[in-house]
DNA sequence: GACCAGGCACATC
DNA sequence: GATGTGCATGGT
């Protein structure tokens, strides 16, 4: 399996080369991203973090501070922006009220008090809880999305209805755990999943054809 | 005009 | 524990 994993991970590297994976400036940035991208293309969002950045509200207490309304509106191209409204929200309160709104100081403590933490808060489950504590806490925590799933899955890597933290496991017990390895192994997925890997694949101009048969 | 996208919570059996 | 449903926009 670490040979396997390793092997797939050279093939998308060579294909791709760096990724600089997550696409965003702030860590707080990352996190808001992170729920907007929820069951979302990335260009929805893309639109409405530019809402947020022109309003001046990507910021905690911004948002938690601004009427309700006016989020929603700036939400809207993400889709789902009614509920993502209140998932941001709590987001933010929980920032606010246990690190005073400062994503540094929520990095400072260990995964195993953030991950419950985080997927205490209503709106934040498995991927975006470890998006943020990969992307904006430089946790060494692997990333499993649907991508992941499909492409291991169809390989015969793993069976294609593992669960969440089974799949999680299979990575993190099999790679080195190396933050700058799981950010780009989990953007290599993402790429690799958004040109090759949809419910519709292209498998014969897939860098990773014909792989394991 | 149908299908799809980097999920999640909640209801129901 | 497994399965189904609502949530919404913009691209293909």
């Amino acid at each position: 399996m670490k040979k396997t994993l390793l092997h797939i991970y050279g093939r998308m590297a060579a294909h791709y080369g760096p990724t600089h994976w997550w696409p965003g400036d702030t860590p707080f940035e990352i996190a808001v991203g992170a729920v907007l991208t929820q069951n979302t293309a990335w260009t929805n969002v893309e639109r409405a973090i530019a809402n947020l950045k022109r309003e001046r509200l990507l910021e905690p207490r911004a948002m938690l501070e601004c009427p309700r309304e006016r989020l929603e509106e700036a939400l809207v191209p993400s889709g789902y922006f009614r509920v993502k409204t209140v998932r941001v929200l709590n987001f933010c309160a929980y920032l606010v009220e246990r690190y005073d709104g400062a994503m540094a100081n929520m990095a400072r403590q260990p995964i195993e008090t953030l991950r419950p933490e985080l997927l205490e808060v209503n709106g934040i489950g498995p991927e975006t809880a470890d998006d943020i504590l990969l992307y904006a806490c430089d946790k060494p925590v692997f990333v499993v999305d649907a991508y992941t799933r499909r492409i291991f899955g169809r390989h015969g890597v793993v069976s294609e209805q593992i669960g969440y933290e089974d799949l999680r496991a299979t990575f993190e017990r099999n790679l080195h755990k190396n933050v700058h390895l799981f950010k780009e192994y989990h953007g290599l997925i993402v790429w690799t999943g958004k040109d090759f890997c949809r419910r519709t694949p292209k498998c014969e101009a897939c860098p990773l054809g014909g792989l394991l048969k």
